[in-house]
DNA sequence: ATTATATTTAACCATATGGTTAAGTATTGA
DNA sequence: TCAATACTTAACCATATGGTTAAATATAAT
């Protein structure tokens, strides 16, 4: 249980990882895809890929030479029970949440 | 934003911390017994405590010579908003929630 | 004044992390 | 069959992380 949380938490603790979840939020993906709009080499995404597989955050299907990536729904699940359960954060406002859902939007559509 | 939300993903990802902050839910504590439940060298634990302190997840006030630990919190909301507004986990099992509060007490109580 | 307590700072070490480039491996298309 | 595409693997590098011990600092107690 710690080990799969030290996992979890370290993949969400960077923000390039996190950007590629929000991106698989909208639609499976291809590695290549996935690495256009950052600043980075293609290894340098498998590896965070392969972290964020690792963490059970995602999980990879390969068809033929593309390897597609899609969202693990249900890859947060234990890192949100435990920050519910620690149960010390205050309910967000919700303005906080509309104004970063519509930051995701505005990310997933500016490519 | 991204920066603040690395700070408190990375300070969650190490399960000391972790525990740290599960045994401030109960009390304030002092430094020196925040560290006795570990092995672990007390430098160690101030360590930790910085990095909870600097992802604002605790403070610490002194008073004397003894430097006290309480929980912030507000601290994890960033963390708690991004998760949310990310919105692909399921709601925790509430048995799997139990458990893990119950397993909070246990910790607590065991010393 | 001296000693004990509570904690931090400094210097160090091994391993982990996040990046790079270059080379390797399948698969697809011409 | 040959070349292009879509990756992954390997080797490397700089910096970060998580621990150590030893020394320094500040307060409290004797």
């Amino acid at each position: 249980m710690q080990a799969k949380l030290n996992e979890l938490f370290s993949a969400l603790s960077d923000a390039t990882r996190r950007e590629i979840l929000i991106m698989l939020l909208e639609d499976d993906m291809a590695v290549t895809d996935v690495a256009h709009p950052f600043d980075m080499s293609l290894p340098a995404i498998s590896k965070h890929l392969n972290i964020l597989s690792n963490a059970g955050l995602i999980t990879q299907e390969r068809r033929g030479r593309v390897n597609w990536c899609k969202l693990e729904p249900d890859g947060l699940r234990d890192a949100s029970v435990w920050m519910l359960s620690f149960g010390q954060f205050e309910i967000p406002d919700i303005e906080d949440l509309e104004r970063l859902i519509e930051s995701h939007i505005d990310l997933t559509q500016k490519n």
